[in-house]
DNA sequence: AAATCGGGCAACCGCGCGCAG
DNA sequence: CCTGCGCGCGGTTGCCCGATT
């Protein structure tokens, strides 16, 4: 048995809102409030689901949303976020002000998944196409026999040359590196908002569970927690696909056997996720124009 | 000028999760 | 513990409009 659905869909209008209905919901938020949305369209005097109000709100209607253009540096973070997080629009969308998850989707879907490919970069596991090539041993599909543009090609599926990809020196698995991306995210999920981060909680970090890390002496400092986030999006394949976006030292997280390290490292995580709040982790983060910018001072991804 | 194509975007759909009774 | 319900999320659809033929 499915469940019922959440309104009479008989007596229920569809499609794009008008801007009458547009002022009816405004007017109706704006002095009450969002609270119960299937109670909305009736109050409001609407006939619409609830669900349909919450979206057209939050996408169009919420106050301080951004409507235009979205800048290099939204499109960086972006590119950034989806490497950490993959598909977690919602995520991503908490990190760009006045953005909305819809917004983000829609932009990644039209404009930067494009934009990657036309760079010779998979846009879902962000590493360079002809390593996934390589990866998935098949030779099915060949660059152009020219090759000669790497990033200057617009139009090829293959722009990238293969002597200029980016060097890839930890050889993670596939499958492996959609592991890491899954404990990225599990981190994340775990978020604990509003609370006040241990100095303890700081001792953790990522290299402390990987044998033989000369990092692992780095000091207990916020930017070495930071350090994790950009060790993880290393591990995912994220940063380095698109250019040297951290510096090398993160380079040596991959290799075979350290599974049973980031499981562990995890497992501590979770253990003190809850006196931990990601969300202003994250912000710290990305507010370091380091993390993304390698050290220089320009966008290394794109254009 | 008309027809076709393709990109962009708003909106819908279905599912999972959390909470309350 | 079970069930119903509301909310939020990610995936997908369909329409609109500009570009191209």
């Amino acid at each position: 048995m499915g469940r019922p659905p959440c309104c009479d869909k008989a007596n229920v209008k569809k499609g794009p809102w008008t801007p009458e209905e547009d002022a009816k919901l405004l007017a109706y938020t704006s002095n009450h409030g969002t609270g119960n949305w299937t109670s909305v369209p009736q109050r409001a005097g609407l006939k619409r689901c609830g669900k349909s109000c919450r979206l057209r709100y939050t996408n169009y209607l919420r106050p301080n949303l951004k409507h235009e253009n979205f800048t290099q540096e939204e499109e960086d973070l972006i590119v950034t976020l989806h490497a950490m997080l993959g598909s977690r629009w919602s995520l991503i969308a908490n990190q760009l002000p006045g953005r909305t998850d819809n917004d983000v989707k829609n932009y990644w879907n039209t404009k930067l998944s494009k934009k990657l490919r036309q760079r010779g970069i998979d846009p879902i596991t962000h590493r360079p196409i002809t390593e996934l090539m390589q990866s998935i041993g098949t030779l099915a599909i060949r660059p152009p026999p020219t090759a000669a543009g790497a990033s200057s090609s617009t139009s090829s599926y293959f722009p990238m040359n293969p002597a200029e990809a980016p060097a890839f020196q930890d050889n993670v698995p596939y499958h492996h590196a959609l592991h890491q991306q899954q404990q990225v995210i599990t981190l994340l999920d775990a978020d604990a908002p509003g609370v006040a981060a241990s100095p303890d909680h700081h001792q953790l970090k990522w290299s402390d569970f990987l044998a033989d890390d000369a990092a692992a002496l780095e000091a207990a400092t916020p930017q070495a927690v930071l350090g994790q986030y950009q060790e993880a999006a290393v591990a995912v394949g994220g940063a380095r696909a698109y250019g040297d976006i951290v510096d090398g030292t993160a380079a040596d997280l991959g290799g075979g056997g350290e599974d049973s390290a980031g499981s562990a490292f995890i497992d501590a995580m979770l253990d003190s996720d809850k006196e931990m709040g990601v969300d202003q982790l994250i912000a710290d983060l990305l507010a370091d124009p380091a993390y993304y910018y390698g050290g220089g001072s320009s966008s290394t991804w794109g254009c």
